[in-house]
DNA sequence: TATATTCTGTACCGATCGGTACAAACAAGC
DNA sequence: GCTTGTTTGTACCGATCGGTACAGAATATA
């Protein structure tokens, strides 16, 4: 009894990675299905709302997870430019040193017309408030904290997108090696 | 006879648009066509490999124009400042001012294992090569000029990326403003 | 006008889409 | 054993997908 929420937890990785490759319209039942080892039947037994629930359920996981690795140390780490730089290799690790890419951010660029949207838009702002709170503590000026937080949130994107653009991962390396640069007085 | 290019040509904007709204999977025929007022007779006349016909030829268009209004100011502009600027200008039109994406992005995230894959990269690697040359004859260091032309095309796509993603077209404004900054001393 | 060619609307194709129904398989409690 | 409830595979649903066939409308050459 009650072991659902069991198999959605394993099940969620498997069916992030195919949203993350096909994206949400590409990423058919039949596909998760064989991605995952799970049947229709325990998918949506798992799933009752089917993929729109799946989509939601893995952006959830994902905001959960950079809230516990990435924003709340940004925001309390007593030390703001430890969890910055915290913030950059979690991030480097994530996303597999630029060879994968952002999920919410892809999703951001095709869906938008879908209830998705709150949890896209939430995503990018926390990161982008904990991190110029970090800023702010580590001594920066209020306006320069906020201008440098929301460009470092965008540039981790726009190197995302280039990186798999130009089939070219080291584009993201020397994105974040820029970045630090930016963000902790080197 | 031979009014085929004309057809092709009216099409394309609208059919842009489509995959712009929807993505290449999400974009489908009846979409394109009501969009278009083409019915499928028309459309296959004109774009006789259907969909991925029309998706090439959208690309090609894009990268055209910024060859013609971007690129190549970049390169032969006999003032390297005034043609980043011009840069700039023009891109901020092009996307509206944030309120529309970069199809070619989009298309960067979601598809991969098509025949696209060879026009996205030439779209960025061109676009990354033609700043590089303008900056270079600005004066900059040849390792600089790199570092910075990449950083400017990757960090553009980034802020529509979270232009979108936040729904606020005022962070695409902000980005170019901080990017102006960096590309041409104030 | 007659004729050749280009264009386009409609009907249709098989495949696949997301989603549902449901019965067999399974597990737990007794 | 039996019973109760959960978990699953399978068959199936209508809708829609991209694409094709083709006849008739339009257009151009003469």
């Amino acid at each position: 009894m009650a072991k659902k929420p069991v198999a959605r937890e394993d099940a969620l990785p498997a069916i992030a990675e195919v949203f993350r490759e096909y994206g949400y319209e590409g990423a058919s039942l039949a596909l998760i299905g064989a991605r995952t080892g799970l049947g229709k039947g325990s998918l949506y037994h798992a799933f009752p709302n089917g993929k729109a629930e799946m989509a939601e359920a893995v952006l959830d996981a994902i905001g959960g997870w950079f809230e516990d690795k990435v924003y709340a140390p940004l925001r309390d780490d007593p030390d703001p430019r430890a969890a910055i730089r915290l913030m950059l290799s979690e991030t480097d690790a994530y996303f597999r040193s630029g060879r994968r890419i952002c999920l919410v951010g892809a999703f951001a660029l095709t869906e938008g017309r879908d209830g998705f949207a709150d949890r896209i838009a939430g995503y990018f702002r926390d990161w982008r408030a904990a991190l110029a709170q970090a800023l702010l503590r580590a001594g920066r000026p209020a306006a320069e904290a906020d201008s440098l937080a929301e460009d470092a949130v965008l540039t981790i994107q726009g190197g995302l997108v280039l990186a798999r653009a130009l089939a070219d991962p080291a584009v993201f390396g020397r994105m974040l090696g820029r970045l630090e640069g930016r963000l902790v007085s080197v």
